[in-house]
DNA sequence: TGTGCCTGCCC
DNA sequence: ATTCTGC
DNA sequence: GCAGAATGGGCAGGCACA
């Protein structure tokens, strides 16, 4: 099979927002692919489960534009600048992407050569393999030169797609479930075998390896897959609404609330004595929580999955550690050390496997209660929960969530139907965290300094702003974070045209920008934004309030998103030095 | 051996 | 993670 | 309301290079 066969499907994908089209192309792709191919269609579409455990490839932009510096003989210097200006045009004409970029030096070379033999889909896809493999000194060389042969025989849209590929996103609109409902029509002509599909795949979470069962066993091999310990399933997601009311009213006047802790999201697998560990996208965290395996390992079954909240904790504080000190943790060297440094506690909120049985299609109660018989006197604790049925309660456990140092609370539906949805972001369970309920009070106001280009969909106005706060003291703008977040299309046309009079060359004196950071596009300090975050952090990158609560630190803004322009404030109205700081102290009261 | 850039993955 | 948008 | 695509801060680790 012609790579260009699977490249011609990619190019129609682009052209439409059309699902139904979308998934028409794609079938018609599935149903001529051969069987030996089918799961290297699905690999190189949606890239390959990381949990089986293969190294990544380890390439993406910035290696892709050194390699193509190398084979065109072009200076990265150049071709970012080329893209940074691409970029500034609108996205109709799309070339504004590093591969299609690739695609027209190939176009202007190809003029003059023999035209290659096309490439296989096999070829391109070993070569990707033996890219994983590659590592230590001189790896990089080695991918650079596999990824430089393979455009060295690729035809413009073939370097295109093979560009996009390495860089990590197709962003042809489709994904997983898509795929899916185009498994589902190719193999058995009913789209509402996707269910069936989407449900194998929730316990098997490898497309590649469902579309093969598919196509080489057929729908009845798909409706034997089981859970098998030590595979991990697709893990429940949970909706959000505004406010409490809205929950208790979605989940039919009542409903169960757990604290929602700032930790990492782990799925624990017992079988005997052993144990593997899971993260939410569903990376090995095996190696990295000895301590957790040993939790788990404390619990008096055989057979066994549940999931918890792994969160930081200070022995001698008794409080909760903040999300960055919990990131220590994963890591590769020096674990035994670093694990009594930062303890970790598991709160265990979901029971899905006990026994031969599982628990998935269980109601909310009847696992939480078998759960709770499970967590006795072992080192683990279940997550906080109470039942309510009004909205006082709910504010209530909210308000002692937050003193608890949580980030607010998950409802979850105690109907009879609240099963365990794997891989759903559905309305059984809702977040509901306390940034959601903050009054305008505790947003920030910062100065716009500068803007990157978008991307995608984004080409032709900005895909992120930098803020800076006011620094009374030396009269000067301190970057404390960029905003991408919260731009409807309209406002971003308008940041065009608001931002275009105001573009300089060079940085403003009265603007301190971190010297790692480099904006596309720099304006003179005029314009403030309204910002919202979660919380303040402390910074190793940005300069606003530097120094003041730790060495070399500043701070930030974690999940800043833009809420409006502030077209009555003048720059020096921004959050000044003293209100950040302020905000950080009160925020860390708690 | 130290540093900076890049990548992947947590949220 | 948050947020927006086409279907 | 789903599915997908824009984008955030910040951690460790791998590699290149001085």
């Amino acid at each position: 099979m012609k790579y260009l066969d699977l490249v011609s499907t990619y190019e129609k994908l682009d052209n439409t927002t059309k699902r139904l089209e979308m998934i028409d192309h794609l079938v018609e792709l599935i149903k001529k692919t051969p069987t030996d191919l089918i799961d290297k269609i699905f690999y190189l579409t949606l890239g390959e489960p990381s949990w089986i455990g293969k190294p990544e490839i380890g390439m993406a932009e910035k290696l892709a534009i050194k390699t193509i510096s190398a084979s065109f003989g072009i200076p990265v210097k150049k071709i970012e600048s080329h893209l940074k200006k691409v970029r500034g045009l609108s996205s109709e004409n799309r070339t504004t992407d590093l591969g299609s970029f690739v695609g027209t030096l190939k176009g202007k070379k190809q003029m003059t050569l023999i035209k290659p033999k096309p490439l296989t889909v096999s070829q391109v896809y070993s070569t990707f393999e033996k890219m994983r493999t590659f590592s230590g000194s001189g790896s990089q060389e080695r991918k650079m030169k596999s990824l430089a042969s393979l455009l060295g025989n690729a035809s413009p849209k073939e370097a295109k797609w093979i560009i996009r590929t390495i860089e990590g996103k197709l962003r042809v609109g489709i994904a997983e479930m898509t795929m899916i409902e185009a498994l589902a029509i190719a193999f058995t002509d009913d789209k509402t075998n996707k269910e069936i599909i989407e449900n194998a795949y929730n316990l098997r979470c490898d497309l590649g390896y469902i579309a093969k069962e598919l196509a080489v066993n057929g729908i009845k091999a798909i409706k034997n897959i089981k859970i098998q310990i030590g595979n991990p399933i697709r893990m429940m997601l949970a909706q959000r609404l505004a406010t409490p009311e809205e929950i208790l009213e979605k989940l039919g006047g009542k409903c169960a609330l757990e604290y929602k802790y700032d930790g990492i999201r782990i799925q624990a697998h017992k079988n005997e004595d052993k144990i593997v560990l899971f993260s939410r996208n569903l990376e090995s965290l095996t190696e990295q929580f000895p301590d957790v395996r040993e939790y788990i390992k404390g619990i008096n079954v055989n057979q066994l999955i549940l999931e918890g909240e792994c969160v930081a904790y200070d022995i001698t504080k008794n409080k909760f550690k903040p999300f960055q000190e919990l990131m220590h943790r994963r890591r590769k060297y020096d674990i035994d050390k670093v694990k009594e440094q930062f303890r970790v506690k598991l709160f265990v909120f979901d029971l899905l496997f006990l026994g031969r049985k599982s628990y998935l299609n269980e109601s909310y109660v009847k696992r939480r209660k078998e759960l709770e018989n499970l967590i006795k006197n072992n080192g683990l604790s279940t997550a906080k929960n109470l039942i309510v049925e009004s909205p006082k309660p709910f504010y209530d456990f909210l308000d002692n969530s937050i003193k608890d140092g949580c980030e607010g609370v998950i409802a979850k539906s105690i109907q009879i139907d609240s099963i365990y949805k794997a891989g759903a972001r559905g309305f059984l369970w809702i977040k509901y965290k306390h940034s959601y309920q903050e009054n305008l009070g505790d947003s920030i106001d910062l100065v716009v300094v500068g803007a990157n280009m978008g991307r995608g969909k984004w080409a032709g106005v900005y895909g992120a702003v930098f803020g800076a706060i006011y620094d009374k003291d030396t009269d000067s703008f301190k970057t404390t974070c960029k905003i991408a977040s919260g731009f409807t299309e309209d406002v971003l046309k308008t940041l065009m045209d608001l931002f275009d009079p105001l573009r300089i060359k060079k940085q403003d004196p009265r603007v301190e920008l971190p010297k790692e950071i480099k904006p596309d596009v720099l304006f003179s300090p005029n314009i403030v934004i309204e910002v919202r975050g979660d919380e303040i952090t402390l910074s190793p990158t940005y300069s606003a309030a530097f120094g003041e609560f730790k060495e070399n630190a500043g701070l930030s803004i974690r999940f800043p998103r833009f809420i409006q322009i502030r077209k009555d404030k003048n720059p020096e109205d921004a959050t000044t030095t003293d209100e950040l700081i302020q905000m950080f102290q009160n925020q860390n009261k708690k």
